[in-house]
DNA sequence: AATAAATGTATACACTGTCCACAATGACAC
DNA sequence: GTGTCATTGTGGACAGTGTATACATTTATT
C-alpha cells in the first residue's frame, strides 16, 4: 500500500468531491475532458474507488451534465430576474421569454465546456424536469423555459394553440447558436458578431413562436 | 513481418480507404466511434500506415467532417429540388427555405452519426464554404443555405436590411434540433412528434426571419 | 464481540493515439 | 539498366484510458 495524502482509509465524502474535479475537467475541456483516473487522482484516491460511487464513466458524465443543467437553469433564472418591470404584462413576459434565451446564451458562451457537458451528453427528455437537473432555485432549464411560455399564454401574448411544445422551438433555435458558437463552424465567430446575432435569434423565436 | 492480407507492398489508395472506414464507423457512431487503428485494421495495413495520410486522428475526423458535411448539403439539394413550382416565385422562394432545414433535418435523423461528426468536430466558418465541404453539386451546406437566402431577397421576400448573416439565424434553429433530438436530451422523442416540430420550426424561422 | 455491508486498494487486461527506427517499393537521373 | 532517394509501409514501444476481479480495511448491525 503506497502511502495516503489523507488520515483515514475511508475519504469521506469522495462522491461529491469526484463529481467537483469532473465538474471542472469538463469546465475546462467539455465531456471528452472528463477521465474518471484523473478524477481520482485529484481526490487523492485509487482509480477503482470510483466505482463504489459511479457505476462507469458515462454514470459519472450524466451527473456532470444534471450538474451543469442547474448551473444553465441559474444563469437564465439570473437573466430573467434582471428583466425590469414595464407595467404592461404582454411586455413583460415577452422580455422574459428573450431573457431566457439570451441567458441560456450567456451560460454558453461563459462556460462552453459545462455547457457541452449538461446539453450534448445523451439522456432523455422523459426526465427533464427532474430534481438533479435543478439549479439554486429549484427549476431545471426546461422547467425554466416552460414556465415563462405558461406565462406568455396567460397574459394573452402566445396563442393557446401554439403553446403546446413550445419548449421545443424557442429551446431548438438557441441551442443551436450556442453550439455552432462553441465548438461548431461558428467557433471563431467575433463575440459581438455573436452577441448581435444573440439578439436576432431571441427576436425571431418572440416573433416567431 | 506477418503475412499480409493483399498482395503488394504498397496499398493503392490507403487515403480513401482510411477516409471509407472512418466514415463508416462515425455513421455507426458518431465522432468519438471514429478510432484509428480500427480504421487501418479495416484497411488491412499496420496502425502507423495511417500517419502517411493524416497528421493525426483530429485531421482524421476533420477529412470525416468535410466529408460528411457535403452529404448534408446533397440531402439539403435534394429537398430543394423536390420543391414543386407554384408560379409565384416569392411562395417557391419559402418553400425554398423551408425545403433546405427540412434536408438538413432530414439528414441528421437519417444518419445521425455523420450528422454529427459533419457539424460537431471543431472547424472555423473561415472555410464553411470550402470545396472539400461540397456535396456532388459542389456546394457547401452554408453556401446552399446563402443561396435560397439570396433568392428570397431577389424576389422580394426577405428585406434586405434582414439578409446580413440570416444564415446564423436560420442555421441555429435547425441545427439545434437536430442536435437535442439526435444525442441532446431530446433523443427518445417520438419520431412523428420530431416530424411535426420540424415543420413548426421552419414555418417559425421563415415567418421570423 | 461477531458478522455483514460499505468503501478503498492492487493487479491485470485490452485498447487507444502516437513516437521512433527500420524495410520495401516506385520514380528518376545517369 | 543501375544507383539514389523520397514515399509509403512495418515493428516495437510507451503512456494513458476504462474496467474486471480479488483482496483489505473500516463502519454499521446484530
Amino acid at each position: 500500500m503506497s502511502a495516503l495524502s489523507r488520515e483515514s482509509y475511508r475519504h469521506g465524502d469522495l462522491h461529491q468531491t469526484l463529481l467537483s474535479a469532473a465538474l471542472e475537467m469538463a469546465r475546462e475541456g467539455g465531456p471528452d475532458a472528463v477521465v474518471l483516473r484523473e478524477a481520482t487522482r485529484r481526490a487523492g484516491v485509487s482509480p477503482n474507488a470510483a466505482y463504489r460511487h459511479f457505476a462507469d464513466r458515462r454514470a459519472m458524465l450524466l451527473a456532470v451534465s444534471a450538474a451543469a443543467q442547474g448551473m444553465a437553469a441559474d444563469s437564465m433564472e439570473k437573466a430573467i430576474a434582471a428583466v425590469p418591470e414595464s407595467g404592461d404584462p404582454k411586455v413583460d413576459a415577452r422580455e422574459e421569454l428573450r431573457a431566457v434565451g439570451l441567458g441560456y446564451l450567456a451560460f454558453a458562451r461563459e462556460q462552453p465546456g459545462l455547457f457541452r457537458a449538461a446539453f450534448s451528453v445523451p439522456d432523455d427528455l422523459s426526465n427533464a424536469r427532474s430534481e438533479d437537473k435543478a439549479g439554486a432555485q429549484g427549476r431545471s432549464p426546461y422547467g425554466v423555459l416552460g414556465d415563462v411560455l405558461d406565462r406568455l399564454v396567460e397574459v394573452g401574448a402566445l396563442p393557446q394553440e401554439r403553446r403546446a411544445d413550445a419548449e421545443l422551438l424557442a429551446w431548438s433555435s438557441v441551442h443551436g447558436l450556442g453550439m455552432l458558437v462553441i465548438d461548431g463552424p461558428l467557433r471563431r465567430l467575433p463575440s459581438e458578431m455573436v452577441a448581435n446575432a444573440s439578439e436576432r435569434l431571441v427576436d425571431m423565436v418572440a416573433r416567431g413562436l
